[in-house]
DNA sequence: TAGATTGTTAATCGATTAACAATC
DNA sequence: TAGATTGTTAATCGATTAACAATC
C-alpha cells in the first residue's frame, strides 16, 4: 500500500471491477487472479494489481483475489458501503429514465428528490417519488443528506442549476447537459453528455463513404 | 499539420470545442484564441492549439481563429458533415429518452430506426419512429446505411445485441449497458453507462460522514 | 511598428506495461 | 517441492504543458 494522490483513471475503473466482482459472486466464483479479471475487462493485469494496491494488499502470493473481500473493500473505498443519497434535477424524459435505475443502485445510491422547474411537473409522480419545485431543493438537500446531484435539465438551464445545487451543500455533481459547468474546486463534476460520445463515434467511421468529395484522396489519416 | 496517429483524448475533445464555438456562432462572434477557448472549457491553450494542429493549420497568428471556418473544419473531421444514420436497440424508457435527441443532433446524426425484442412493445410509435422487431435488424440497417448503433437493452442482452449489429454491418456502438462488449477490434465501441459515472463520484465525497468507522483515524488518503 | 497569437519543438509530467523477487 | 500469482520497481510509452520563433 503507498500513500500517492490516486488518479481518475484509477477510481473510474474500479466500477468496472465493481461490476464485474458481483457477477463472479453471483455464479459462485470465490477466487479470481488479475489474469482473469484483465481478460474480461480488457485491460492489462500488471495494471489491475497496481489499482488494487494503492488501497491495499487485497490479494495473495500464488492464489489471487478473494471475490467477496475484494468487492467488500472496494465498495467500502467507494464509500458504496453507506447510504448515498442522490437528487435529480429535470423531471424530462432522461430524468425519468434515470429515476428507473433507483432499482439497480439499490443498496447503495439512491435518488431520494426529483426537482422541476415547470409548473405543470410539479407533484407528479415518477417512481412514487414526488417532483418538487426548485425553491424546495435547498430544503429537501439539507434535511435528507443529499450529497449527489444529477443534473438532466436544458443545456441553457444547467449552469444555474449546478450554482443552487453548491449554494444547498451538494458535493458531487453528474452532468448531462451538453456545457461545461463551472463550480468550485472542491465540487467534483462528471460529465455525461452522450451528444459528445455520439459524436466521436463518428470520427471512427469508415471513411471514404462521402460521394465525390472534391479533395485530394486519402491525403489526411 | 502532422499524420501521427491521432489519439481517443483528442478525439474527444473535438465536440467540445465544436459545441463551445456553435455558441459562439450564435452569438455572432466572428474570431476566438485558443486562450478564451481554453478559459471557457478549463482546458490548457496550448493543448488546444495542438488538437487543433493535428489536422490543419486552422487558426491566424497574431488572430486567433475562425468561427465559421473552425465549426466547418471540425465537422468534416468528426464526419458530421455527411448524415449518419443510427439504430437504437431497446426501446425502455433510456432508449425513449435517447430519440428524443434527435431534435438535438438534427442536421448531422440521427436515429433513424427504433428495435425492441420484446413483442407487446413492437409496432409502438417512438416519437414518430415506429419499434421494430429485433428479426428486421439487419435488413433496415443495410437498407438505410446505418452506422452506429445504440444498446439500452438490459445487461445480459447487451453482448448477444451487439453480436448482431456487428453481424449486420454496423461500424460503432455507443453501449449504455453496464458491461464490457467483446467485439471486432475494427468495431468503436464506446461505454455511457451511467452508474459508472455515479460510483466513481462517490469516490470523491468527503470523508468522515460515516458513525463510528472501526478504523484508525485518516490512516489512508 | 508593437502587440497578439499561432504552430511546433522541447521539457515535463503521468500513466501503462514488463519484469521479477517474494510467497502462497 | 513446483506452479501460480501477487505487489512493486524499473522501463516504456504517451499526453500535457511551457516556451518561443514565425507572422498576422
Amino acid at each position: 500500500m503507498k500513500s500517492e494522490k490516486i488518479s481518475e483513471a484509477v477510481v473510474r475503473r474500479l466500477p468496472v471491477y465493481l461490476r464485474f466482482l458481483n457477477d463472479l459472486q453471483k455464479r459462485e466464483i470465490l477466487t479470481v487472479s488479475s489474469q482473469e479479471l484483465g481478460q474480461k475487462l480488457d485491460l492489462n493485469p500488471a495494471q489491475i494489481r497496481k489499482d488494487l494496491a494503492y488501497f491495499g494488499d487485497f490479494g495473495r502470493k500464488g492464489i489471487g483475489y478473494d471475490v467477496s473481500y475484494l468487492i467488500e473493500k472496494i465498495r467500502h473505498i467507494l464509500k458504496l458501503d453507506q447510504q448515498i443519497n442522490v437528487a435529480l434535477v429535470g423531471a424530462g424524459n432522461l430524468g425519468h429514465a434515470l429515476s428507473n435505475y433507483n432499482a439497480y443502485l439499490k443498496d447503495t445510491m439512491k435518488i431520494t428528490a426529483v426537482f422541476d422547474s415547470y409548473p405543470p411537473k410539479i407533484g407528479q409522480k415518477i417512481n412514487s417519488l414526488v417532483v418538487q419545485p426548485m425553491e424546495e431543493l435547498e430544503r429537501t438537500i439539507r434535511e435528507q443528506g443529499i450529497r449527489i446531484g444529477i443534473i438532466t435539465v436544458p443545456d441553457h438551464e444547467a449552469q444555474n442549476v449546478a450554482d443552487i445545487l453548491v449554494a444547498s451543500g451538494i458535493e458531487a455533481i453528474l452532468n448531462f447537459a451538453p456545457v461545461i459547468l463551472k463550480t468550485p474546486s472542491d465540487i467534483r463534476v462528471h460529465g455525461a453528455d452522450f451528444t459528445t460520445d455520439l459524436q466521436s463515434l463518428a470520427y471512427y467511421l469508415r471513411d471514404g463513404k462521402e460521394e465525390a468529395a472534391d479533395e485530394q484522396p486519402q491525403n489526411l489519416n
